[in-house]
RNA sequence: UGUCUUGUGGUGUAAUUGGCAACACAUCUGAUUCUGGAUCAGAAGAGUCCAGGUUCGAGCCCUGGCAGGACAACCA
């Protein structure tokens, strides 16, 4: 993928403020000229829209001033972490149009060097062991308004230092008994400071390194030096890492040996309305079984939207229509939204369905004649052809395309109007069929076959067309309806909140017999389709029963929502 | 009574570094179409958090406020 195709999209500006700070530093002539970005998931949840957007920024990034971007897992909390999600999370990458080459880094790669940095401290007496609960550590940090006091263990000798942590690596220690910290300020303004933990104990089976090590670098340990080490130059995170940056600088000041030096830069999270992004709460969701799994389509996963019909392209286009700025912000889903639906317009097969059946009975026309009609793949894309549609006597139309009193602005069938079936015939309709209830059941239409193809000879026009599927040919479906997860608009990330409150419970609406063209049956390479009308769909790929299991990918505008109400 | 950081239509971003506040989404009209989708045309909506200052001229510079966010895990 180029920087031309991610930005094939006109309008959408690709410019943000990191660009125009690594402009200055190239300028400045730093780091030889090069541009090495980095993204750093910690492999412990599956990649979400707002990863999405740290994706595209550094990857994009890289393309753009023709550098690098690695794939680097921050695992050094064995914890939390599994190859499950190393594996999600590559895929997803790969998804998104990404590539990282052969540079596929893990923090834990870096275990050793980051041990023998630790040692380093240590000689020079910027590091020590603390015997310290967690708790009495918390404690003495003092508040961010008062200033923390020195622990007891801080003028420990070299040599007790040395000795405790390399017993603390042996595994002489249980996990939280002992803790090495770094000797910086324990009265500085910023908190990240105040003699900040170095390496934990963590008697757990590491992913990769095994049982190899029981003690752990912490994050403010282990990420500047990897950048370091990978010749990372723009360091690209989150807001919340900005207080780290001091910090960040530190260990770097403490490393470095030549000129280079990465550089840390922050940008907003992504918020969309909505929607919850919290990787701990999606995980929650996951494993209290109120979604049916990281990529329910219901999820905001980078794997939930895939199996609701998103694109990647929609996706990048999205990540870059929201832009990069340090305001704490919240994009509405529309904007998401409107995104699928502009690019599965230009590229998506038109199919005729029905997902809420009427039956319509031609009775002028020939008991047991089908006729194959021509219809349109893609009114907007020639190439994509063209395929025959099966007509017969009996058809299935769309509840909401016929009303027996219209209103005013109402143009579709109702009794004695003239409409067009699409692609093939004007039909009217003389009678309406009630069950017992008073319930519309079936409507008796007679048709014109002059109108074959979809056009009178005598230049009459309706007002509206409508979709319809052959009874006989009818493929029963079965389509799934998603709304927005939750029915809040900022379920606010990291408040407590108690999911049942926000799960909107009419989130997944399942409709068992809807009908397709028998056309969408036969085509497996299929997988993503208009509705006429009625949306997007994406053929779920997980579904095990013979009938096809569709998801529908956006819900419809709100002008279609109200025009449906009257 | 701290440190860092952010304030531009409803929402998200722009503004050539001091020159008529622009674009997208959303909203509302209208037109057109063999989908009321899409498309096209148009409208409404901010005077840039506030108060001063510099300047012919400030969203941009200066001073002082106000409001929001992040930071007190042995998470990342």
């Amino acid at each position: 993928m180029s920087e031309k195709d991610l930005n094939e999209k006109e309008g959408i500006k690709t410019n943000n403020f990191i660009h125009q700070l690594i402009d200055e530093d190239l300028k400045e002539g730093k780091n030889d000229q090069k541009v090495h970005t980095r993204f750093p998931p910690e492999p412990n949840g599956y990649l979400h829209i707002g990863h999405a957007k740290s994706i595209c920024l550094n990857f994009g990034t890289a393309l753009k001033y023709n550098g690098l971007c690695n794939l680097r897992f921050d695992d050094t909390n064995p914890s939390k972490e599994d190859v499950e999600y190393v594996d999600s999370i590559k895929e997803d990458v790969h998804w998104l149009g990404f590539d990282w080459g052969d540079r596929e880094y893990y923090a834990s790669d870096y275990f050793d060097k980051l041990y023998a940095f630790a040692l380093k401290l240590i000689h020079e007496g910027k590091a020590y062991v603390d015997d310290q609960s967690a708790e009495e550590i918390s404690r003495q940090r003092g508040t961010v308004n008062v200033p923390g006091h020195v622990s007891p263990f801080r003028d420990r000798t070299i040599e007790e230092n040395l000795d405790l942590f390399d017993r603390m690596k042996n595994g002489e220690f249980e996990d939280g008994s002992k803790v090495l910290r770094a000797k910086i300020d324990m009265a500085s303004p910023n908190m990240m400071f105040r003699d900040p933990i170095l390496y934990r104990i963590i008697k757990t089976t590491h992913h990769r390194t095994g049982d190899k090590w029981c003690i752990y670098p912490m994050y403010d340990f282990t990420h500047g030096q990897c950048d370091y080490w990978e010749g990372i130059t723009h360091s690209i995170c989150t807001l919340e890492f900005e207080i780290h940056r001091p910090l960040y600088d530190w260990f770097i000041n403490q490393l470095k040996d030549s000129d280079y030096r990465p550089r840390q830069i922050e940008f907003s999270r992504l918020n969309l309305t909505y929607t919850m992004m919290s990787k701990r709460k999606l995980l929650e969701l996951v494993q209290k079984k109120l979604v049916k799994g990281w990529d329910d389509p219901r999820m905001p996963t980078i794997c939930g939207l895939r199996r609701r019909g998103y694109t990647p392209e929609s996706i990048r286009n999205f990540a870059e229509r929201v832009g990069i700025t340090k305001n704490d912000s919240v994009v509405d889903v529309a904007l998401l939204e409107h995104s699928v639906r502009e690019d599965l317009n230009k590229k998506v097969q038109r199919v005729m369905g029905v997902i809420n059946p009427l039956k319509v009975v031609i009775t002028n026309y020939p008991d047991g004649q089908i006729e194959e009609l021509d219809a349109v793949n893609n009114p907007e894309d020639e190439t994509m052809g063209t395929r025959k549609v099966p007509f017969s006597k009996e058809l299935y139309i769309e509840k909401d395309d016929f009303m027996e009193n219209p209103p005013r602005k109402f143009f579709r069938l109702s009794p004695g109007r003239e409409v067009r079936l699409r692609y093939a015939y004007f039909i009217t309709c003389q009678e309406v069929v009630k069950d017992e209830n008073g319930e519309v059941v079936e409507l008796h239409c007679t048709y014109d076959p002059a109108t074959k193809g979809g056009n009178a000879p005598d230049g009459r026009k309706v007002k509206s067309t409508i979709h319809w599927v052959s009874v006989p040919t009818a493929v029963e479906v079965e389509v799934r309806l998603y709304d927005r997860l939750f029915n809040v608009e900022d379920p606010s990330g990291d408040k407590e909140h108690d999911f049942k409150e926000y799960l909107n419970p009419g989130s997944l609406t399942v409709l068992p017999k809807c009908y397709v063209e028998p056309f969408v049956k036969g085509s497996k390479s299929l997988d993503k389709f208009q509705f006429e009308r009625l949306g997007y769909f994406c053929v779920d790929a997980d579904s095990t029963s013979d009938k096809l299991v569709l998801n529908r990918t956006v819900g419809l505008k709100d002008a279609w929502a109200k025009a449906n109400k009257n």
